[in-house]
DNA sequence: CGGCGGTGATAATTCGTATTAGCACCTTGA
DNA sequence: TCAAGGTGCTAATACGAATTATCACCGCCG
C-alpha cells in the first residue's frame, strides 16, 4: 500500500504516472478552469497512481505556497485544560470545536506560549501565531500590546469577550452584559428593592466593567440606591456584614463563586436568602464552586460565542463586533423586598 | 513598531540590516558553530533590526526547511469538547496540555477529521497529520487501517490506551488493567466472595478485553466462580435480576455508569449494597453520570497517561509500550460476603 | 611577490506544492 | 503552404527559511 522509506511527493507521483509535477498538482486540485486542460485519460492515470500509492499532499508545503491552512489558532491567556477556570472556558471551546469541525478546520492550541511560566504573551520569540489562518483569543484579560500587534500585522483574529480599542477597534464576540444586568435590576426594582449593591471588582477588565456600567445605569433608571461592595481579599462574612450594615436588600454579585460564599455566610448568620437578602449572580463561575442552589441571574451564551467567533473568522472580512444576548435565569434567590 | 503592509520576511530584515538573508537566518538561530562566523557588530545590527521590526520567523517555512515544528497533533476519534464522553477525555488532555507546555510544544487538534459527519478517520483526502511532528491518538477504539498506515508511513505517534498489533507493534501508553482487576478480585475473595460476575461487554476494544482477561485469570487464581453478564441493550433492573438469580455476591462492573444504574435498581428492589451485593467499578465513567456514592474500584491514571505519551513523543525513539499502574480506590461498595 | 590560513560573509540550493507563462503539436481555412 | 486557433502539457518560478558550498579580503611568512 504505502512505500516504506521517504514520503511520497508529487514529483514521485509524476514520475510514476509519466507526467510533470505540475500536472499532478492540477489533477489533485481538480482544476477545471478553461485555462487548464488535462486529457481525461491522463487525469485518470494520475488519479490511479495517487490512489494506489495513497499519496496525500504535504500540508506544510501546501500552506507555504497557498497561504492558507484551514487551521484556526486558539490562544488562551489562562491554560485551558488544567487550572481552576477550566470549567469556565470549556463551553467556549465546545462551541469553537463544533464550529471548526463543521467548517473543516483544525484547531491549534498555543499551549507553548506560557512555557516560561510567566504571563502568557502571544508574540514570544518564535511565535507560531502565523501558522494559523486566523486566531481566537480567549481569556479574562488580553494583553493590549498583543492586540495592537495583531491589528498591526493584520492577522485575522476575534476576541471572545468585548475588548476596548487597542489603538484601533478590536474584533470581538462578546456577551451583552449591560442589558442583562439592567433586566435583573428592573426585576429587583419591580419587587420593591430600593437599596442595591454591586458585589465584586466591577473593573479590571471589560467584562466586569460592562456589568458595573449596566448596574449603574439601571440603578439610575429605576431611581434606586446603588452601592459598590468590593470583595478582593475579604471574607464572605465580611462582605455580608457590609451588606447588612448598609441595609442592602438585593446584592448583584459579579462572580457566582462569591455568591455561593455569601450564601454560606448568610446561613451561618441566620440571614435568610432570599427572605432577607436577594442574590443575583452576574454570569457563570470562573472559579470552581459547588453551586447547589439555583441562583437567579443570567446565562452567558458561551457556546454560542465560541461558534460565532469561528464563523466570523472563516467568513472573515472587516472588524466584526458582536454582542450576544444573555438569557435570564429564573432561579430562586430573588424575592420581593421585605419592607 | 510594526510595518503596516505585507508581513516581514528574512529578506526584508536582510535588506534593512544591509546583509544577506543567510546572515539573518544564522543570527536568528544563534548559530555559534566554529564553521559559521558573524562579526559581533554585524550580529548586533541584525538583532537590532529584528527587535525594531518585531520580526518573527514564519513557522510554516521553517517547518518545510527544517522538518520539525514543535507541534503535536492530537487525534480524537470521539469529539473532545462536546459530547457525553468529554468528562472522560478531559483528564487525558489535561496531562497532554501540561506536558506540551513544559516541552514548548503547541497542540494541533484534528477536529476537521470528522467533517463528513461519519466516523472519524485520520487519513481523509487532505490529511493534516503530517503538519505535526508527532501525534497522540485518543479514543476508545482506533481504526486498524489508520494504525497500520501511521506505522507504514513512519509517522511518530503514541496511542493512549493499549492497542493490539496492527501489522506491527503499536506504540502506546496504556492503563495496566489486569493487575488492577486482579487486585480487586483478590480483595473480594479475601472477604469471602465466591460467586463473582463481570458486568459489561468485556470485549470490542482492547481496554474492556484487558479487564475481562484480568478478571478471568484472577477468578481462576483464587478458585472462585466467575460469570459474565452483558449489559448492552438491557435495563439495570434486568441485569440486577440476573445477578440475583445467579446468587452473585460481587459484581465487577466495567463501566461506572452501569454500576450507578445497578445501584439505583438495587435501591428500588430492596437489595442492599454492599450488604447483599458488592459492586466494584473497573475504571472511570465514559458516560456522564452523577456518581454520588463512593464506588470501590480503581483510578485510571489518565492525566499521567497523557503526560507520558507526550514525553515519549518528544523523546521519540522506537516503539514504546508502557502500561501505567491503576490506583485502587477504597470506596464503600465492597463488604464481606454474606453467607 | 605569491601562496596560505584565517575571517566574515554570501550565492545557490533545498524542502514540496501552486501558479504563471509558454511551448509543441494538431487541425482548419484561405 | 502557412498563419490562426485550439489542445495538452510542462518549465520556471514563487513561497520563506535553513543549509551547503564558496568566495573575497586581509595579513603574514617565506
Amino acid at each position: 500500500m504505502t512505500s516504506p522509506g521517504r514520503r511520497l511527493t508529487q514529483q514521485d507521483i509524476a514520475r510514476l504516472a509519466g507526467v510533470s509535477q505540475t500536472t499532478v498538482s492540477l489533477v489533485l486540485n481538480n482544476r477545471t478552469d478553461p485555462e487548464v486542460r488535462i486529457a481525461p485519460e491522463t487525469r485518470e492515470r494520475v488519479l490511479r497512481v495517487i490512489r494506489e500509492t495513497g499519496y496525500v499532499a504535504d500540508p506544510v508545503a501546501r500552506r507555504l505556497a497557498e497561504r492558507r491552512n484551514r487551521i484556526l489558532g486558539v490562544f488562551t491567556y489562562e491554560a485551558v485544560f488544567p487550572t481552576a477556570s477550566a470549567d469556565f472556558y470549556h463551553p467556549f471551546l465546545l462551541g469553537i470545536e463544533e464550529c471548526a469541525e463543521e467548517m473543516g478546520c483544525d484547531l491549534l492550541l498555543f499551549t507553548s506560549a506560557g512555557a516560561a511560566g510567566e504571563r502568557r504573551r502571544i508574540f514570544n520569540e518564535d511565535s507560531r501565531v502565523r501558522l494559523a489562518d486566523a486566531c481566537v483569543l480567549l481569556g479574562r484579560t488580553v494583553d493590549r500590546d498583543d492586540l495592537a500587534r495583531l491589528l498591526a500585522e493584520r492577522i485575522p483574529f476575534v476576541s471572545i469577550g468585548r475588548r476596548d480599542d487597542a489603538g484601533a477597534p478590536v474584533p470581538y464576540v462578546g456577551a451583552d452584559y449591560p442589558p442583562a444586568v439592567r433586566a435583573l435590576v428592573d426585576r429587583a426594582a419591580g419587587l420593591g428593592h430600593r437599596r442595591l449593591a454591586y458585589v465584586g471588582a466591577g473593573a479590571g477588565a471589560e467584562s466586569p466593567a460592562d456589568r458595573m456600567r449596566g448596574f449603574r445605569e439601571a440603578v439610575v433608571a429605576v431611581g434606586a440606591e446603588g452601592s459598590h461592595v468590593p470583595v478582593t481579599g475579604r471574607s464572605p462574612e465580611d462582605v455580608l456584614a457590609e451588606l447588612s450594615a448598609a441595609r442592602v436588600t438585593a446584592a448583584f454579585v459579579e462572580e457566582p463563586a462569591d455568591a455561593v460564599g455569601i450564601m454560606h455566610a448568610a446561613a451561618g448568620r441566620g440571614v435568610s436568602i432570599p427572605g432577607d437578602l436577594s442574590i443575583l449572580a452576574l454570569g457563570a463561575p470562573t472559579r470552581p464552586v459547588q453551586v447547589d442552589v439555583d441562583l437567579t441571574g443570567f446565562r452567558i451564551p458561551r457556546r454560542e460565542m465560541g461558534r460565532r467567533a469561528v464563523e466570523l473568522l472563516v467568513g472573515g472580512e472587516g472588524t466584526p463586533q458582536e454582542l450576544l444576548p444573555c438569557e435570564l435565569v429564573e432561579g430562586s434567590t430573588l424575592a420581593p423586598a421585605r419592607n
